[in-house]
DNA sequence: TATAAAACAGACAGGTCTGTATATTTGTCA
DNA sequence: TGACAAATATACAGACCTGTCTGTTTTATA
């Protein structure tokens, strides 16, 4: 059952993802959705909101695909965590949303435009990293690895990096580069601390 | 000997990187920096020419400042790597461009403003990117560390991840969740590889 | 089918944006 | 001082932006 406010914010997501925030008028926005300017501003206070709600939408969207991913890839929560390397690959050849390409990270690009730490969409973004920390960190004691908080900020880190360099260089392979310096990352926990208590 | 030019692009430079591309006016930097509008138009085409002269004198101007922490910092090449962060973590403090405070990567900012990889702006961030890149390899080469180009892709990445995670986040402390990553890297490296042919 | 809510079309107000035109002032150098 | 280049102030065109207003048509429900 879609109803008008899901198509607008649908098309807004796209648009503003594509095009970027600033530089995506509303009037596109509803052409492309095919919805008036006045239901628009019965579902929304302002542009702004609608920005809000893309990226709430975004970030419900992604963290269920990116979990979905790596829960298919494996059962083991140790070779989870790395297939979301994998997924990263997938995603960075615009093969994980239909309709979408890959035009980098949605929260970065918030971030980016919304520079204000204080700005609703920043502080969405950093939520939105947050989550996929908890998430990770929750894998990382299913593991069994050692300091399972500290080890999930580092392989976050390498997805954030890896995410900025697929998209700025144009280089996708920086997945794979980011999934080798996972595994020594997580051998090193393994061996450096209480992984073989043996 | 600072040209009227001149002012222009540091303001540019300063407002583009404070509040974004698309979100600064022209006529916002004409009037902060006390230049005619004429002027502005004698010396550049239109607004993406000044976007890009400010991109470039922020390329020159990042890569000094880089390189001179990291040259100050150790003779060492391998401790000199090491010193990128520490001169990151001085960034994402803000204490390292007087007047700019910390607004994340105007690079990756740009890349996701003008998400197409053909935009003149989103080509230069690329080559800032790579220019980078060379220089760590140079250093990794000098410290006779295997495989210099891989290991200095690796470094790379920890960066991007780091000033990612540092500006969305507001977490500084990324600086040196880099740095422990990127020590065990170069351990790794050098005891998987060629480092001790004893 | 009757009624009410929702979405529609389209004009419009008021502001901002980039870029241009014109005419005046400032600064430099011989 | 005189001549010439550079920068200035100011107005303006034309496009685009967000958000509002009015009135009509569609849709859902009872």
């Amino acid at each position: 059952m879609k109803s008008r406010r899901d198509d607008l914010v649908e098309t807004a997501l796209k648009l503003f993802y594509i095009h970027g925030f600033n530089a995506t008028g509303i009037d596109r926005i509803l052409a492309e959705s095919g919805v008036a300017k006045m239901t628009l501003y019965k579902h929304f206070r302002s542009k702004d909101e609608l920005i809000l709600a893309a990226l709430q939408l975004r970030d419900e969207r992604f963290r269920n695909w990116l979990m979905a991913e790596m829960e298919k890839a494996s059962a083991d929560p140790e070779e989870r965590l790395l297939s979301m390397f994998s997924a990263l690959e997938t995603w960075f050849l615009g093969k994980a949303f239909k309709g979408l390409g890959f035009s980098g990270c949605a929260f970065i690009n918030a971030a980016g435009e919304f520079g204000d730490q204080a700005h609703p969409a920043h502080r969405l973004a950093a939520e939105h990293k947050r989550r996929i920390v908890d998430y990770l960190a929750e894998l990382c004691r299913q593991a069994e690895l050692p300091e399972p908080e500290k080890l999930a900020e580092q392989l976050a880190l390498l997805k954030e990096g890896a995410i900025a360099t697929a998209h700025v260089r144009n280089m996708p392979e920086a997945a794979r580069t980011a999934e080798k310096m996972a595994r020594v990352l997580i051998e090193s926990a393994k061996a450096g601390d209480g992984g073989s208590a043996t």
